[in-house]
DNA sequence: CATGAATGAGGCTTCATTCAT
DNA sequence: AATGAATGAAGCCTCATTCAT
């Protein structure tokens, strides 16, 4: 029987990874000293390496915890049958999101995007983040040329990166500049996902 | 050596920035050190700092010469009239690149974007590029908006942030797993693009 | 090592002072290396960094040492009321130090001095050493003036300079040449403070 | 023969250090760098490199300069006979030289002592300096214990190097201060050199 | 379990010096 | 003889990590 329990230690982890994520959001990864993280999370080194063992092993779980947040507000949209809603669905999951935190996350994806170019472990976070949302995406892409909503002529994966990019792009450009007009900018993703849908017209495609 | 043409001078700069570039690529800002650099370029330390007073300085210049290449690529796009036929280019221009060349590129605007979250100029070289970038989005969609190819309910400015995210998703994507297909992404760019078009019915915008 | 006394601390910062003042008067300020003084401070460069934010810093917590040490010597032979005992005061004061540490003391001011012509700080230091000798030395001659034992048509203020030209000297030419006879140095330096005294003879000053 | 005179020779060298003892005076030795002696004489390294092998040569070059200055000061001085006289002789070519070569001047001396700690050839200067001054002082010293202007129970040595001290301590302030009153201070110094004349009274002196 | 002082490898940068032109 | 671009050793400092208390 430990002296402390599981959750207390669960608690200290989250505690070390908040603080982490809001020095890494305002610092960045290599910008961030163990320092700084120990200081946020009001811990000392020596309490900080017995739940991680190294400043690449709190970057690691960070991303995993991002990854699972995100997976989190797709499956949630995913409930919706309605093509078109679930751009909303994510939307509104999105905007149920407190700004402040919004841009810390828009931040940190941009950082753990840059590090996974470099660290094999967070490139596999961000791929497998990545492919889950678009197995997601182009399963609904099929779902709906099946019920006929969707050009046929366009491949779904094709569909599927390029719904990414309406968030990635948004995802980038509030990281930049937290003033972008999101619900405008949904209301064109709207407009043009409404705009792939089966009009009776062929659309050459390309 | 003594005294030596202001064209050896720019060449060697040149040189520093390339092999910057491609350590950079390879391991990113923060674990590309000086003497990385030094070596890919075959220059000793001395030598590149009489052209560069800091690594910092590496780092913007290198974005700096990337925010000018990337606007190279859209200014010359936009030479075509036609609103569908500038997605064209712009593709054209991007696969007019070498593969390796590209894959490059898109790694080190990564890098570039997460970098400017912490360094001000930085962030006001992406800031220019992302703004030079909308406004030339914005300008062709109101152009297409006065003929009458886009819906006029869409602001003008919302629908070139959403093209930005095409490029700015798909450069991402490509970074992270070159074997993205391109070609079919950019069919579907082209499709939705198409589909913001005017026809006849009303797009009610959300 | 958890935490520690606040005497232990300032026990670390005097060992570093020592360290590096043995560096500084056997090799100068900058020929000695942090490597130096951490090897004879038996501590890594980190754990020196803890105590000083830069070897600039250890120059002038140096210096301030100095200054008091100097300061203190003035003020524990200023209690002498006898204008003519201070100076016998002093001497004894300097006297009491071992040889090694006057040595090393004489070299350690001369290398302040030098450093004072250019770092503003360490000059601040140095002023205030002066300053507050010069005028300890003008009271005493004022109030020797005033009992009559001084020619009043002196400056106070100069005759002060002189008195320590006597010490600075001093420290210059025993500094360069350790080998110099100080007893006789000093019975010079009385035989002409005496000599200043009042007469009865009017010294026209010139 | 050289296509180069022996004039021109010498003249560049002179140039070289002026412009050295001009930056050392500014910046002292260790942050005055070759590349600024290169640009305050208007030459580059390789051009310096020809007439002195190293920058340290430099410096001891610029030290024997001053030897040589400082000799002919006191050389000029001893001409006089009588001894009061030295002290205005000196004094005088003291003033003689422009104010802010003097200031110069001060500071360099300070540099060179420093230099002197630690560089046996700039030691071998300043040793071979003092010497010579000392010798001076003594030998005029003697003379007017001869003539029976002095207190024949003082050292003459001491004496002498009192006698240095007066000259060192207003190099020293000087250097350090130029606003000092220094015909005040020197009235002062030969009042008490006129103090240490044979009065007729036995000087218990210590 | 926690603390925080200490470690030390390694990064960025400077600058005295060289040498091809 | 002069030039100035290039060299590269070495210095200062940081910071992830450890470990005695």
């Amino acid at each position: 029987m430990p002296k402390v329990t599981e959750a207390h230690l669960e608690a200290r982890r989250q505690q070390i990874l908040e603080a982490a994520s809001s020095c890494f959001a305002r610092k960045g990864f290599h910008h961030s000293t163990m320092h700084d993280i120990c200081a946020e999370a009001q811990l000392s080194p020596g309490a900080v390496y017995r739940y991680f063992s190294s400043k690449e092993e709190i970057i690691e779980a960070m991303a995993e915890e991002e990854r699972v947040r995100a997976l989190g507000y797709i499956e949630a949209a995913k409930q919706r049958g309605d093509t078109l809603e679930l751009l909303n669905e994510l939307a509104n999951v999105f905007f149920g999101v407190v700004e402040d935190e919004w841009q810390q996350m828009c931040k940190l994806d941009i950082e753990v995007w840059a590090e996974g170019l470099r660290n094999p472990r967070v490139m596999g976070l961000v791929r497998r983040t990545f492919d889950s949302h678009l197995e997601s995406f182009a399963e609904i892409v099929r779902m709906a040329q099946e019920r006929g909503d969707i050009n046929p002529a366009l491949d779904p994966e094709a569909v599927a990166h390029v719904m990414m990019s309406f968030f990635e792009g948004l995802v980038l450009q509030k990281g930049m500049d937290p003033g972008i007009d999101v619900p405008n900018y949904v209301a064109v993703m709207k407009a043009m996902m409404k705009g792939t849908f089966w009009t009776g017209r062929t659309l050459e495609g390309s």
